[in-house]
DNA sequence: CTCCAATAGTGCGATATCGTACTAATTTAA
DNA sequence: TTAAATTAGTACGATATCGCACTATTGGAG
């Protein structure tokens, strides 16, 4: 084994990563009203797939950004009547997030044209890369997950 | 062939790109000074690998950030004493970026730092999952960044 | 029951990001 | 050789991000 061979691999992992999230987020961003985000987004379609809504702060678990951010980030979400935000009845100090109808839909219509705007990188690639990579990537993102304090 | 499976897959794909990205970013931020960022870590990295420099427009195509944020993360990379801002001797224009020795020494140790806190992931998760992941990562970013106007 | 430590969310202030519009230099074309 | 179009970088302003400190609430130990 040659550890700085595996270092350097590791470290062009990450690297990756971090321009494939830049160029994915910024294409995405084009799409989206005013200065949305593209984490913003993201929260949007975690809370379409969870009818029954989420807190803030499970919310900045799952998406790794401070609490104090996702206040911000839903208050905007909020704001474009996309989602709601509803006392928590078990616990007053909490709150529910929840996708609006209108929120769904604003989804499906971003999706939509962002399939669109990915189909001939998609049709070039084939489904394979994404496919081969997915298990490899959700393994990572556990271990780093739970390795946090 | 399913079109909607495939779909889902790669919207997966990017979304777990997106949280390692966060991850790592977060855990990398943690042993930067003050308000230093994953992406200014990466740069100086770019730049110690380097020695001839980089023009900050290179820069800014490179790791897919607009030029004005691209000025803003070198000037606070220079007051650090990370790299040097010279002028473009062949174009009056431009500058050139390059990484200083005390940049090369930081960046050293922050990667120091970095592989010791990843020690207990990396050994939990071994080198493969990066080693097969990352060929298929460099041929997603490729074509991305070929489509881009 | 009474305290006290822990927890959910937010206000505030500092800094980062990035779109728009600009200047200076370079290239192109006529 | 000019004049127009393009290009590199930045100033500025609007907004996003996030650390710190705070309040309200909860839960647990005595």
């Amino acid at each position: 084994m040659k550890p700085e061979h595996v270092t350097n691999e590791v470290y062009r992992f990450f690297t990756e990563v971090g321009i494939i999230n830049q160029l994915i987020s910024t294409k995405l961003e084009a799409f989206l009203p005013g200065r949305m985000t593209a984490t913003q987004f993201g929260i949007l379609g975690h809370l379409v797939r969870r009818p029954e809504g989420e807190t803030p702060l499970q919310l900045s678990n799952a998406f790794q950004v401070p609490k104090t951010s996702m206040t911000h980030m839903l208050s905007s979400l909020e704001s474009h009547a996309l989602i709601t935000l509803e006392a928590n009845p078990n616990d007053k100090r909490s709150k529910i997030a929840r996708s609006t109808p209108r929120g769904a839909e604003f989804l499906q219509a971003c999706m939509d044209r962002m399939s669109t705007a990915l189909g001939p990188v998609m049709s070039e690639l084939g489904p394979e890369p994404f496919h081969e990579t997915l298990p490899n990537l959700t393994l990572i993102r556990e271990a780093l997950d739970s390795e946090r304090d």
